[in-house]
DNA sequence: ACAAAAGTGTTTCTACTACACCCATGG
DNA sequence: CCATGGGTGTAGTAGAAACACTTTTGT
């Protein structure tokens, strides 16, 4: 181990085996959502390495220090960490820097590690896979975690999780991220499902319509409609994501 | 694929010894609001140590792994930092996390440090002093330092204030934080005052009366009056801060 | 009396809700 | 033909803006 001690404003002592050190482990963790099968899910992991060996578990893990002349930015840990234990590949929506969880006993372990925690957002993904520390990485549904898993995750999981979804269902609200959960050409009634499925609301179908055409900037007229579903009904158009990214007025909960 | 956080660029420099390591510093920063004078203030420090000597900096510090069996918690390290630079006491208001600012770059010294930023408000406070790794410690005008000192503050502290200012204008229009900036019993021309400062917009009297009024449990009436001023006028009632930490509808900006 | 600030009432406008109604397709 | 879902029109309602007006003080 090396110096670690920097500060003027840092009086030592004993702890443990040495010296009291200001220095403590970076980890990242991330929420990634999607949509799949009309339920809103969110990739979890389960650990294969202890502690919390085979718990269900956020994504995540240390910042390194090794990756390009002075180590990587949390952002590019989330993204490499995604690859490395589940297999999903960089590009898949949106990430955002939820915020830093830091208490003390948030790991068991000796030594301090805070976390920065991601909340991510992807259209339906290819099937994830273990790896790295992870022995299994799967979508669950949001639901199932919150109601039966709720306080088995390992470390804070349970406390990010909760707050990565409060900001899902915020975010939809004025923002036109509900578009990064669907395909790339899509039907205005498959957005109302996603508002529908993320919030566990019904939407007026003919409310809403109105409200995303008015927002400027949402949608995009791709001039093209889908094929008419097999129980009949006239064909939707097909529009893609626009270029804005807040949109006025907010779409509402109810 | 999107990256909705502040700090992103690509790292260049010099690699430490030879030795990589996971550990880095956690620092905490803040940016603490008042109103002093009608005019929307922040309290900054001059650093009195390298790097960026004599630089403007939001004060802060690394955390401390010497308090407590674990360390302190990063909020513990946020309010200390602003007694041991700034000579203010806790208690002072409000203070909440604004995000965590991890480039590689954003400190010039070898060792890397993150920083986790807070926001904070609170009513005129007695003045800041000077100690410890500050040679001086005031608030400084927000608009001044936005105009004049943009790039010129220390580490990325200009990005972190940017940030913190938006924070601050966006938390007033859902939140009831506007009374911290009050007395214990203000007016509510005082409140308005406090928006029409922070927004920089003005906001008609008689409407923004009745909104306040109508938001459940953002205002509790004392039964009191303040004393009309010299320049004539009905003397206004006097309101405390009600138990709310929302309001429904929310304040508007124009 | 007049100015100034607090507080109320009124009109107008906008945006949302609820729901009726037409359109286009499959069976 | 009917059922189904896409899409539009419309009346009623809630909230906000603009601004006129009343109240209570100091000078």
């Amino acid at each position: 181990m090396t110096i670690d001690q920097q500060s003027s404003s840092t009086p030592s002592g004993p702890v443990g085996q040495g010296i009291k050190r200001h220095k403590v482990f970076v980890a990242v963790d991330i929420a990634l959502f999607t949509i799949r099968e009309g339920i809103f899910q969110v990739l979890m992991i389960k650990r294969g390495i202890p502690p919390f060996l085979d718990f269900w578990a956020l994504p995540g893990g240390l910042i390194r220090m090794d990756i390009g002349p002075r180590g990587e930015t949390p952002e590019e840990a989330a993204l490499r960490e995604l690859r490395e234990e589940t297999g999903l590949a960089a590009g898949f929506g949106y990430l955002e820097q939820l915020g830093t969880y830091g208490d003390p006993d948030r790991d068991p372990r000796e030594e301090r590690t805070i976390s920065i925690a991601y909340m991510g957002m992807g259209p339906e993904l290819s099937d994830p896979t273990g790896g790295s520390d992870a022995s299994l990485a799967c979508f669950l549904p949001v639901a199932e975690v919150e109601e039966e898993l709720t306080g088995q995750l390992a470390f804070d999981h349970s406390l990010i999780l909760k707050d990565a979804i409060a900001r899902a269902r915020a975010k939809l609200e004025y923002s036109t991220l509900a578009t990064r959960f669907c395909s790339p050409a899509f039907t205005i009634s498959d957005l109302r499902a996603v508002y529908e499925t993320i919030w566990g609301t019904g939407l007026d179908p003919g409310n809403f319509q109105k409200k995303v055409l008015a927002a400027d900037g949402f949608l995009e007229d791709t001039g093209q409609k889908a094929e008419a579903s097999s129980t009949g009904g006239r064909p939707a158009k097909l529009y893609s994501a626009g270029t804005a990214s807040a949109i006025t007025p907010p779409i509402r909960r109810n």
